[in-house]
RNA sequence: GAUUCGUUAGCUCAGCAGGUAGAGCAUCUGCCUUUUAAGCAGAGGGUCCCGAGUUCGAGCCUCGGACGAAUCACCA
């Protein structure tokens, strides 16, 4: 491997802290008492506070003046400067640990524990007087250095690929990140509650599925060998809760991990989060309420209020939302009553709205299309939107007075679908006939109509409730909660592309022409970085290049002879 | 998948009419005992994404490729 100049000053570093006893990764427990954002909230009202604290966490900055230096440490709740005097590191004559170890050996990044009294700076600064402290972990990758001065930010670190490959560093040095994270959690956790205090189960459904359905989407597929079998990632989890609704649970809900091997951009990632609900005797009037309540609660118990700013908007979470049948929304947006049309004539009205379609589209799918180009952007307060046509929702039971529509809803919030909801379809024969007409969506081409589940088709059968059920996307609901624009700033590790390796020479390669060892490893440092500049370049200024470097740098190996040049020459192609 | 832009030091970015690569921070050496994007003086650090071509000479021009970003198209 190949180090930088300032990772070879690190790992030199470390050598040296060894050699001085000093373990760079000790095994003890480092005892902590306080942490950063207790200190800077209680130090100001009570200055007999914190006189023997320690706390332990990631050195960020430091500025050094002689006998005294100034440095900032990261613990996981936040940043303290530290204040360093050398003659209170070290009370006796042997200034080591002040002028090696912490001077010299110390560097941004590197983890240690610090024991002292807060006090404040004639800056104003609430500053941690260390006494004594410990290295906890040698740093060996220099972090990148971002730096801010009254709310400006200097050198961020931003770039989206280096911030999602390396999370860690992204966490590390940008503070505001953790802080998203710490959000979805309380997100969930706020949910759970609710749904916990109704008094329904949270359940755990397969993964691996082998039928992938509930959802139209494409799936991952996978391979068992011992059953020698293909099995799917699942993009739902649907009619497993529905079997568990049939086996006699008043409510059940999962927060599901789904797959689905479409496109990625800011919206979508192969895998994302997604709670279902599905409460038995419900309808879905039920659950918009169920649903608006719990998005309510969620906003409260984030921000304190039921407005949230996001993006240009402000979005008002505040019960009852806006409710308006799909039919209805297009009619308001467009000026068609697509009601009464046909397959041809809604394929003509997407025409004169300017909406490409295609063969494999039904009448459901043509509606979707011409709701999802000219309605959708418009609902940026949350709204319900309701009744959509039945070839659009082969799981979702007739409308009571219309059998073109189903009793479904989605809610819409900035111009998004955020949540999902059916009066469940209940009828088996019903449901098998639902199944069999995306089977022919599927033979027209349609790769995204569902598989049709026999085992489920015999649950239901048995006989299931009438139920309500509900899928909220969890990713988009916090990117919604924290301000995010994109779901890749909503998940820890978002789908990559995996990493490519830069094709690098090496020692090894030169070695492979016949180079010594001693000189393969200053071959490319020398100024041949691949085995193809040798051959270009005349034997006799290959030879007066090494060996000056050789000189330059007072290497103790041999000096290169024209003889050994000449047959490496041959080696390569 | 399409279009546009990008890829140069550990990080953020300059670079030009094609002539041996620059800045700030970071690093190293020295000075500095309450500083704060600390300061001052000095130094080191580069396979200019990869490959082919044009050229006496390519970070820069041409072609091909990889990766990324933005926008658009599709799915939650």
């Amino acid at each position: 491997m190949q180090l930088s100049e300032q990772e070879q000053i690190r790992r030199d570093a470390l050598n040296e802290l060894t050699s001085l006893g000093i373990n760079p990764y000790p095994q003890a427990e480092y005892e902590v008492n306080a942490y950063a954002d207790d200190i800077l909230k209680r130090f100001p009202d009570d200055q007999s506070l914190f006189q023997e604290v320690s706390l332990a966490g990631r050195i960020m900055s430091r500025r050094i003046m002689g006998a005294a230096a100034f440095a900032e440490l990261k613990d996981s709740t936040g940043r303290i400067q530290l204040y360093f005097k050398r003659d209170d590191i070290c009370s006796g004559d042997d200034k080591t640990m002040y002028n090696t170890v912490f001077k010299r050996l110390l560097d941004i990044g590197d983890i240690i524990g610090v024991k002292g009294y807060v006090f404040i700076t004639k800056m104003g600064e609430i500053t941690l007087h260390v006494t004594e402290f410990t290295v906890l972990s040698k740093s060996l990758r220099p972090l990148p250095i971002v730096k801010e001065k009254d709310g400006k930010i200097y050198d961020a670190f931003t770039d989206p690929d280096q911030r999602y490959r390396q999370r860690y560093v992204d966490l590390i040095v940008n503070d505001q990140v953790k802080d998203t994270f710490v959000k979805r959690a309380q997100v969930i956790r706020s949910m759970r509650d609710f749904l916990n205090d109704k008094g329904y189960l949270e359940v755990e459904t397969p993964v691996l599925q082998a039928i992938p359905g509930g959802a139209a989407a494409r799936p991952f597929v996978t391979h068992h060998n011992a059953l020698n079998t293909p099995l799917y990632l699942r993009i739902a989890n649907e009619l497993y809760l529905k079997r568990l609704i049939v086996g006699g649970y008043e409510g059940v809900y999962e927060f599901a991990k789904d797959f689905r091997n479409e496109g990625m951009d800011r919206f979508h990632n192969p895998e994302f989060t997604q709670m279902e609900i599905y409460v038995a005797y419900k309808d879905y009037f039920w659950m918009m309420v169920l649903t608006e309540k719990m998005v309510e609660k969620i906003a409260l118990d984030l921000h304190g209020t039921t407005k949230v700013k996001v993006g240009q908007h402000l979005i008002d979470f505040k019960t009852p939302f806006k409710r308006q049948t799909i039919l209805g929304a297009i009619e308001e947006f467009t000026g068609f009553d697509v009601s009464q049309m046909n397959e041809e004539e809604l394929r003509a009205t997407c025409k004169k709205l300017g909406i490409e379609t295609d063969p494999s589209m039904g009448k459901g799918k043509l509606i979707d299309e011409i709701f999802g180009e000219k309605c959708e952007p418009n609902f940026i307060q949350p709204t319900f939107i309701m009744d959509y046509p039945v070839e659009m929702s082969p799981l979702c039971k007739r409308h009571r007075e219309n059998p073109e529509l189903t009793e479904r809803f989605e809610l819409m919030v900035n111009g998004k679908e955020l949540a999902n909801a059916y009066t469940e379809l209940n009828d088996p024969i019903d449901q098998r006939k639902r199944f069999e007409e995306q089977m022919s969506l599927v033979e027209k081409g349609d790769d995204e109509a569902m598989f049709i589940d026999q085992d489920f088709l015999r649950a239901i059968e048995y006989g299931m409730p009438p139920t309500s059920g509900m899928g909220i996307g969890i990713d988009r609901l916090v990117m919604i909660m924290t301000n995010q624009h994109s779901i890749q700033e909503v998940l820890f590790f978002p789908q990559m592309r995996p990493e490519a390796k830069k094709k690098v020479f090496t020692a090894q390669d030169f070695v492979n022409l016949g180079v010594s060892e001693l000189w393969a490893e200053h071959m490319i440092p020398a100024g041949f970085a691949a085995p193809k500049q040798l051959k270009e370049s005349k034997p006799s200024a290959i030879q007066q290049k090494l060996n000056g470097y050789r000189k330059k740098n007072k290497l103790d190996i041999p000096a290169v002879q024209m003889d050994e040049i000449e047959s490496w020459l041959n080696n390569i192609e």
